[in-house]
RNA sequence: GGGCGGUUAGCUCAGUUGGUUAGAGCACCUGCCUUACACGCAGGGGGUCGCAGGUUCGAGUCCUGCACCGCCCA
């Protein structure tokens, strides 16, 4: 075979992505039992997310991880899918499209739609919006499948699936229909983190929280029955009219008086218990703290603890609603006031603002009215919580919603953390610490529209009016539903909501729900109970550290919930790629790095060799040096493959066996290699690729091509076939093919390309090939001298310097090497001498015993 | 404020259970077109291992404190 001149790596990659699809080379075999299986749990990407470089650094880690297991001869369940339901589709689609999703318009099968239009938000109904959605996220798709294939990526394509598509909506509300059986779900119409832009629930784990700049302003609230001023601090003026309460910390001396009596808000004349709370802060502020409902988590709890009125000044849109105060001598009444008349016309300044807007009034009026501030505000930053993917923030507000129940099992979440195995260690602390901060039950429904729909309707009474508690589910074979199309069982289309009909509930699942469950979904849990019981819990999880309280919590959760189990037995965590200056890549800060043209550039197998480099769990700074030094392996192994070949070529392949090594040199130098492979394979097997990666890049270029490929070369040029060419010749052969099979994880294409100009009739791929073994060179015996290499090295070194020194080329010849070695090494020295005089070009070579030498010691007489 | 991780050559990083003179690649310098590779080969310079203590015959490695950087959580 006439093998390529030049090393050229898009031209390989095109043909073995196709090679490898036609000839399915990373398909699972269903037919393998537990044992024999190594089940992957990949987290699919968000594929509404941008690209960016950190992506090929994590899903290229998996795959060399799966590259080595499959070569181990395990079989490989290696499943990917897209993660696309969701907000930030939703909102793509909104910018993308100029189109606004109203529920109540009616569906138009002719929608024409075009993107980049300008003008008011066209209002389209959710049915349009859904299949918008749709096309986008197929587009998306589609370019994380392009990119994924030119990675060069293993994954079984034919499992491929989408957390929005019907496998998984089927999987996802047979969980919670599941989870309603076992009463881990209840509904419950309490204060929720409402997002206001996007007018939905947010959980816990979608929180953050950020430092945003904001002031105290500083109320004087009165003291009923007295003359006396009580001055508050709030950063929140505008909820007043919802003021409930005043808290006092009970050790604070200044207001222990005021215990009992009741204050009354300014301008609202609203009369309002005075509380004693540990929780008061007395260094924060003035030390006396507004109970509004709600103005943040504090007033939840004091809320509940005390029993106190539920006044809800801001609607689901964030605007302060329309209310009226009345004198407090009407019964029942929840908006008192002493002086309605100045209640009501304040609050109609503010009522239908939005918050911040509702705010600068408020503080407008109260500047403008004697009595009411009591001194200058006083500029503050303080953590505001905000939906990640949100810009305003977070309120809670009372709503209707489902809960996974999650408080109640803190302790069993924490025993199944510990029963995992986290790679890197320390990384099971993120998740313990998320467990153990856990404050409210997983809120699951999301008022969105591109999701998983919850599916489950209620009946309504003769009055219309729903009654909740009383559920009506799907039949299990009927998944998945959706509620607002398809009707309950016993009922008639006719009687959507209709008083004594029914109505489907209009909400969708926290991304996560069905997220949670990709272990689930690949192994057909629901429909396929044999399948699922050979593939699951799976062995790892791979993924990135920012989604262990998320993915990975959520993941666990569920596997908990359905089956008391763990959903994997090992997390593998990547880190991730910042900035050359050590900062987060964000689209904000400007500074992400587009894939495809790194590709472009280096080559898929530069890319993942730059990807391999990096430790498990660390985070690396971004260097594009980097892909230059594996554009350099790439373009090394090829020629030093593409030479070892032609040194061997017109040998009888047959003949070039473990038990042709007869010299002394050759042994030596496999006898380096079988460290490598232990070591290299150790490595592998505990997830520590970029160990592996080093051991063998620097055994291949420093031991192989450097010093035994010189050292044996001269006796591949002899003209007979002598044993001791022929022993050159199968160490050559066997040690390459081991060194291309430890490199195939990393750098598939090249080795795969490597493979087929020799090794292909053995097994047609590198990639199914065995993991290079010990007992594969089993009947090669130890060299007679444990010295052997080192000597040849020192020898081979001494002499080359020498020429460095002289500024001479490595081939010129040199006169005569005066040769002392110490007893213990005359042997390994005697052994490596032929194939070094002959490398070296030494004419006239002198070896004395001596004593006095550590070791070998060679002076050289060049011309 | 709490937790986790990091700090080693100009840069990016390795450094096993404490053990010779702390390594690699890139960059830099000097040679060399040696019948695989100049994306190469040979040789070379370059480090107070963040700081301060401690344990030890011996500390980059273990302990304590501090500083700075990053992330997570309040």
């Amino acid at each position: 075979m006439e093998l390529p001149k030049k090393y050229q790596s898009l031209e390989q990659e095109n043909r073995w992505q196709k090679e490898w699809e036609e000839k399915a080379l990373y398909a699972w075999d269903p037919s393998c039992s537990r044992e024999e299986t190594f089940a992957v749990d990949t987290p699919p990407p968000t594929v509404s997310g941008s690209l960016h470089v950190g992506h090929l650094f994590s899903y290229s880690h998996q795959d060399f991880i799966v590259r080595f297991q499959r070569m181990t001869g395990k079989n490989i369940f290696f499943p990917i899918g897209w993660d696309d339901n969701g907000l930030p589709t939703e909102r793509r689609v909104q910018n993308m499209y100029n189109v606004k999703c109203e529920p109540h318009v009616p569906y138009d099968p002719e929608l024409k739609t075009e993107r980049g239009r300008k003008g008011t938000p066209l209002p389209i109904s959710r049915k349009n919006f859904i299949e918008l959605c749709d096309v986008v996220t197929k587009e998306d798709e589609a370019a994380f499948k392009h990119l994924w294939t030119r990675l060069g990526l293993s994954y079984d394509w034919s499992l491929e699936y989408a957390t929005i598509d019907e496998h998984c909506r089927r999987t996802s509300q047979a969980s919670f229909l599941d989870m309603l059986e076992k009463d881990e779900v209840y509904q419950d119409n309490r204060p929720v983190l409402w997002d206001v832009d996007f007018r939905t629930a947010i959980a816990q784990a979608e929180v953050t929280d950020k430092e945003v700049a904001g002031a105290y302003h500083f109320l004087r609230f009165g003291v009923e029955g007295s003359e006396e001023v009580l001055v508050i601090a709030t950063t929140r003026p505008e909820l007043l009219a919802a003021c409930v309460a005043v808290m006092v910390h009970p050790e604070d001396a200044r207001y222990r008086a005021y215990v009992g009596k009741k204050a009354v808000t300014p301008l609202f004349g609203a009369p309002v218990p005075i509380i004693a709370d540990e929780r008061a802060n007395p260094e924060k502020g003035t030390g006396v703290v507004m109970v509004c409902t709600f103005g943040d988590q504090t007033d939840v709890e004091w809320w509940q603890e005390y029993k106190l009125p539920l006044r809800q000044i801001l609607g689901q849109d964030g605007r302060l609603l329309p209310l009226t105060f009345v004198a407090r001598s009407e019964k029942d009444a929840l908006w008192i006031s002493v002086n309605p008349e100045l209640a009501n016309a304040t609050y109609g300044e503010l009522a239908g603002l939005p918050a911040k807007k509702a705010q600068q009034r408020f503080i407008e009026i109260a500047e403008a009215t004697p009595g009411v501030i009591d001194r200058p505000s006083e500029a503050i930053t303080h953590a505001v919580k905000f939906f990640e993917k949100g810009d305003r923030p977070l309120e809670l507000i009372p709503a209707r919603q489902w809960y996974g129940r999650i408080m109640d099992k803190k302790e069993a979440l924490l025993e199944q953390g510990r029963k995992i195995q986290w790679h890197p260690e320390f990384m099971s602390k993120r998740y313990e610490h998320w467990v153990e901060g856990l404050n409210q039950d997983w809120c699951l429904s999301r008022q969105r529209f591109f999701g998983v729909p919850i599916p489950v309707w209620y009946p309504l009474d003769e009055q219309g009016r729903c009654k909740y508690d009383e559920v009506i589910i799907p039949s299990p074979d009927s998944l998945p539903v959706d509620p607002l199309d398809d009707v309950p069982p016993r009922y008639e289309s006719s009687q959507r909501d209709q008083p004594g009909g029914f109505t489907g509930d209009p909400d969708v699942f926290d991304t996560w729900a069905t997220s949670s469950l990709t272990p689930q979904i690949a192994s057909r849990w629901v429909e396929d109970k044999d399948r699922h019981s050979r593939l699951f819990p799976m062995d790892i999880r791979p993924q990135s550290h920012e989604i262990i309280r998320t993915w990975a919590f959520y993941t666990i959760v569920k596997a908990y919930l359905h089956e008391g189990v763990i959903p994997w037995k090992h997390v593998v965590i990547s880190g991730w790629i910042l900035d050359p200056d050590r900062k987060k890549m964000s689209k904000s800060q400007g500074n992400v790095i587009t894939p495809e043209p790194l590709i472009d550039e280096y080559g898929a197998d530069s890319v993942r060799y730059w990807a391999a480099r990096a430790r498990l769990g660390v985070d690396t700074a971004y260097d594009e040096q980097v892909f230059k030094v594996g554009r350099k392996l790439c373009t090394k192994l090829f020629n030093a493959a593409k030479f070892a070949i032609g040194r061997f070529s017109e040998v009888e392949r047959a003949a070039l066996v473990p038990e042709a090594v007869t010299e002394e040199l050759d042994r030596a130098f496999l006898a380096e290699l079988r460290p490598l492979i232990s070591r290299a394979t150790r490595a592998f097997e505990e997830f520590d690729y970029a160990q592996a990666l080093s051991l063998v890049e620097d055994f291949f270029w420093t031991c192989f091509c450097d010093n035994y490929l010189e050292m044996a070369k001269p006796r591949t040029y002899d003209e007979e076939l002598t044993a001791e060419r022929l022993s050159a010749c199968a160490t050559l052969r066997i040690s390459l093919s081991m060194l291309v099979r430890m490199f195939a994880p990393f750098v598939p294409y090249i080795t795969e390309e490597i493979w087929n100009w020799e090794f292909s009739k053995e097994e047609p791929s590198v990639h199914r090939a065995p993991w290079p073994a010990l007992s594969e060179i089993a009947a090669v015996p130890a060299p007679a001298s444990s010295k052997s290499w080192q000597a040849a090295l020192m020898l081979t070194e001494q002499v080359r310097k020498a020429k460095a020194d002289a500024n001479l080329s490595m081939a010129a010849p040199v006169r005569e090497v005066l040769v002392k070695a110490a007893p213990d090494w005359m042997e390994g020295v005697r052994a490596a001498a032929q194939d070094i005089i002959r490398m070296l070009r030494v004419e006239t070579w002198n070896l004395v015993e001596d004593e006095t030498v550590d070791s070998v010691l060679s002076s050289a007489h060049l011309e």
